[in-house]
DNA sequence: GTAGGGTTAG
């Protein structure tokens, strides 16, 4: 056996061209094969192995299907050789090792062999050695094929290098000819987009003689990933003939950039247009519907879903979206219905369902599946430690989350990211130990995120702690100084202290930053499916006077079992008279009192928020549960809060 | 050989 790596320039391609182009002219490849009774039956016999290599499924086969070419005295027919060599590949079996020898036994690889062996490279690495077989390749005079630079684009795109990527620009642009075909330039505008280079991508493409929706697609899901959804559209409706999943790049896109109504409108457009819907297109439009957290559209998708043959039972993608979308619409019995009808379940299935049980404070239950979970032979991944570890925070359960959280990297091989160390300083500072979970902060491995230092901050006003509360605020100052929550937060918190000069120091820091409260909104959905919304102090609603007397009725009935307004939670600034004005004019209560007018008495009221719910609110609510006899489950922009009988399932911690 | 996909914490 010769020694490839003397045999083979390790030259750069950079430093070979363009002087190695003009010293070897590629040679063209030659199609014409004379005719005879031999060459019939040499032809039929490489049909015949080309379709054994197909049906092999082992290494074995494979080399049987080898031996029986060699008797044949085919050991240089490149034609059969480089299906061997992609079979092998296909198996797994590393490039390196047999089909490098089978390919070191040809005098004259033709361009197909020579990529053959450039691809498996470049799928099993390293790319280094593709290149070098590409650089041989050119130095040995053979001229590439297009998939050839396909092959070499894709893998720049795996392993994200750019400058690679545009040496071999520049080759399919030397070598003649490869820059003006189709597959060249799709994988191009892959290559530059993966890399991040969008810009890129986007003049390959406009400058690409032949476009199909490939093209477009490519385009058009690199803007929706970076939020540019006005470009994506602007190219969506440029395109000659949508395919279907050219419509669910948009749908999706809408989705993922949180426009769930024109994800909807999107997805009707595309019906219309007659295109067919399959399983990831709905998980786009299910996401969209969780967004909404409406039953109205949570109802409406699944029917999509099972008319489409998609249904949950037999569909774990879709199953698994849905799960969450239930969670998401506050209907947590409907998602575990789901989770329990599936017939094939993975860890997409169980994290969606053990967060959703999370989501609603239901801690047990959370935690009881993850065990059930482990008897399975699905592994926990790192979203499904944050479920468990945030039902472990709900519920208190200190030591059983620590214990889960030093298993996490032992046992499963998920090491913890700041992600996971939010949901440990949340477990420390809901029990109250709040030195320890700033201790933990202090000296964790990576770099905290401003959900790590938010976690302790709102540690600090559930235990009422400016002090530390102070510290993760400096950080959080630094980390997201336009997030307007924070500021809110620790102003609250010294409030809450009394520390009214901290207060109004935290209010001139907002005002100087020219930030304003964001308004504060509640939704609820009547029984026919409408949505109502509600703004705090808004008095406009075209039934306000009857939402305002059903809100003092509520008031007077909640007074005579105990309730007394919470004035913390109003501006302190203010006299007590105008605090208590003000927290009946919270948006939820407006809700609320809406709700009881207008759905049946037996039903369960949902109101969504798009702020945390405060503490009068979170009292108040609790007093309506009672004396109204209703469920009422609240979804704040942090969790969902289940409201029976004078109790929250947050076990008021929020 | 090329394009669309799910769960994430304050």
């Amino acid at each position: 056996m010769q020694n490839l790596s003397r045999r083979f320039s390790t030259v750069p391609i950079h430093k070979l061209l363009p002087q190695q182009l003009h010293q070897h002219q590629p040679q063209p490849t030659r199609f014409f094969i004379p005719f005879s009774e031999y060459q019939q039956k040499r032809k039929l016999l490489e049909h015949k192995l080309i379709s054994d290599l197909d049906v092999c499924a082992n290494l074995s086969q494979v080399k049987e299907v080898h031996a029986h070419l060699l008797r044949h005295g085919l050991s240089q027919c490149c034609y059969v050789l480089t299906k061997l060599v992609r079979t092998l590949t296909k198996l797994g079996v590393p490039v390196d090792a047999y089909p490098r020898l089978v390919f070191l036994q040809v005098k004259y690889p033709n361009p197909f062999l020579w990529t053959a062996m450039i691809r498996g490279y470049t799928v099993q690495g390293p790319i280094s050695e593709a290149l070098n077989f590409y650089t041989c390749m050119r130095s040995a005079g053979t001229g590439p094929v297009s998939f050839t630079f396909s092959a070499l684009f894709k893998a720049c795109g795996d392993v994200l290098d750019v400058n690679l990527g545009r040496q071999i620009h520049a080759q399919t642009i030397l070598v003649g000819g490869f820059a003006a075909d189709l597959y060249v330039g799709n994988t191009m505008i892959d290559m530059y987009v993966k890399c991040g280079f969008l810009d890129c991508g986007r003049k390959v493409f406009d400058e690409m003689p032949d476009r199909d929706v490939v093209s477009w697609t490519e385009l058009i899901v690199a803007y929706t990933k970076i939020g540019d959804m006005g470009s994506a559209r602007e190219l969506f409706e440029g395109l000659p003939v949508k395919d279907m999943v050219a419509w669910t790049a948009m749908v999706t896109g809408y989705a993922q950039n949180a426009r769930p109504r024109d994800a909807l409108d999107c997805f009707e457009r595309m019906q219309g247009a007659g295109v067919g819907t399959d399983e990831i297109t709905l998980v786009g439009l299910i996401s969209a519907c969780a967004q909404l957290g409406a039953s109205k559209y949570a109802n409406w998708v699944r029917d999509i879903a099972e008319k489409s043959g998609f249904g949950p039972t037999e569909n774990v993608l879709v199953g698994s979206a849905l799960i969450d979308m239930y969670s998401k619409c506050g209907s947590l019995d409907e998602a575990y219905k789901v989770f329990q009808g599936m017939k094939e379940r993975n860890v997409f299935s169980y994290s969606s369902m053990i967060l959703g049980f999370a989501m609603h404070g239901r801690a047990n239950a959370a935690i009881e599946l993850f065990h059930e979970m482990l008897t399975t032979e699905i592994r926990p991944n790192r979203v499904t430690f944050i479920g468990v570890l945030t039902a472990c925070s709900h519920a208190g359960m200190v030591d059983q989350g620590r214990q889960l959280f030093a298993t996490m990297e032992k046992y499963y091989n998920v090491v913890p990211s700041a992600d996971h160390y939010t949901c440990m300083v949340d477990l420390l500072g809901r029990a109250g130990r709040l030195e320890e979970a700033l201790e933990l902060v202090e000296t964790m491995p990576i770099a905290a995120h401003g959900g790590v230092w938010g976690a302790l901050l709102g540690a600090c006003r559930i235990h009422g702690n400016p002090d530390i509360a102070q510290i993760a605020a400096n950080h959080l100052f630094e980390l997201e100084p336009d997030s307007i929550g924070n500021y809110v937060m620790l102003s609250n918190i010294y409030a809450s202290a009394g520390r009214w000069a901290d207060v109004s120091r935290v209010r001139k820091m907002m005002k100087e930053k020219g930030l304003k409260k964001n308004p504060a909104y509640s939704w609820v959905e009547t029984k026919k499916g409408v949505i109502h919304e509600f703004c705090a102090g808004e008095t406009n609603h075209p039934e306000y006077a009857e939402i305002k007397k059903a809100l003092d009725d509520l008031l007077n009935r909640l007074q005579a079992h105990g309730y007394q307004p919470n004035l913390n939670s109003a501006a302190y600034d203010l006299g007590i008279e105008e605090r208590k004005r003000i927290l009946m004019s919270h948006s939820e209560k407006l809700a609320l009192a809406y709700a009881l007018l207008s759905t049946d008495s037996g039903s369960t009221i949902k109101i969504m928020k798009n702020i945390r719910i405060c503490e009068d609110c979170h009292v108040f609510m609790c007093g309506a549960s009672q004396v109204a006899g209703r469920e009422i489950v609240v979804r704040d922009n942090m969790r969902f809060h289940h409201f029976s009988n004078g109790k929250c399932s947050c076990g008021n911690f929020w």
